[in-house]
DNA sequence: AAGAAAAAGTTGTCATGACAACAATGTGAA
DNA sequence: TTCACATTGTTGTCATGACAACTTTTTCTT
């Protein structure tokens, strides 16, 4: 038996992708004037929380490969929003640190990434929210 | 005041990016055997519920801009999945319509794209997943 | 009817994501 | 110690997404 497949609009992948591109697109829209991208942003909050992380290990907690992570921080870098230091242990590898450029510019950013999400939750309780980080996280192990 | 930034790991639009681009990632491997990318998935299905749209029509069914559709319904053209017609109404436009070809590809890829969505939503009750549904759109329509 | 404005599709550019292949370096087993 | 193997970071390719600019055609205004 093979269940009649349910309009594309009401398939969850496709309500996922399109959740996640608005709200992405808004974002890039609003961080526009700031000349960063929302995965740029994403991956400099994570040098901020993570102080001399080595790109591999960058990459795990982005949950971006290697080579998308190279290249973001190598735009980063040339923003000066980044610095890089000679791994002492491999030489291989260095180390990725946040400048003070960055750190000002997460703080001058900080107003607009947190309205966007009150935007977004706007007339969701906070108890829902949960439950929707949950189910998302959920499906996430899912797979 | 200003509150303080919570982990990266918690906020809302990273949990999302990541979630929907594991479960696209999912797919895109699933499909590989199949020559066809989720996007190009997706594009079939709405041409299958959707018979002789325009590019322009279908970009707004699908939520991409005209410049992505056309690349992408080109490639299914390509691939002998779509077929163009002219309009009759308008020079400047074509009909879009999915072939036979592109029917049976439908037919052989569903279980593959069910199974996969049974996967995702493991464990999780029929009513929680309308209500994720649910709340994803309404993120969706408060941005 | 004529010209301006809008709409349809296309092309080009840049950023990102998936992925394969590669050079340089480290590690571990014999 | 030495050599096979693993790891690290990079480069290249293709698909997609956002966006601007452009051509052709249609529509609207007067």
């Amino acid at each position: 038996m093979q269940g009649k497949p349910m309009n594309f609009n009401h398939v969850l992948g496709f309500i996922l992708y399109k959740t996640q591109r608005k709200m992405q697109n808004t974002l890039h829209q609003q961080l526009k004037e700031y000349d960063i991208t929302p995965e740029q942003w994403g991956m400099l909050r994570c040098l901020a929380e993570n102080e001399g992380v080595a790109p591999t290990e960058l990459a795990e907690i982005i949950l971006k490969d290697k080579p998308n992570t190279t290249r973001i921080t190598e735009k980063l870098k040339k923003k000066g929003l980044v610095t890089y230091q000679a791994s002492i242990t491999d030489k291989r590898s260095y180390l990725i640190f946040i400048t003070e450029k960055g750190i000002q510019l997460l703080e001058d950013v900080l107003p607009i990434t947190m309205n966007l999400n009150q935007q977004a939750v706007m007339g969701i309780p906070q108890e829902k929210i949960e439950e929707l980080k949950s189910l998302l996280s959920r499906i996430y192990h899912n797979l």
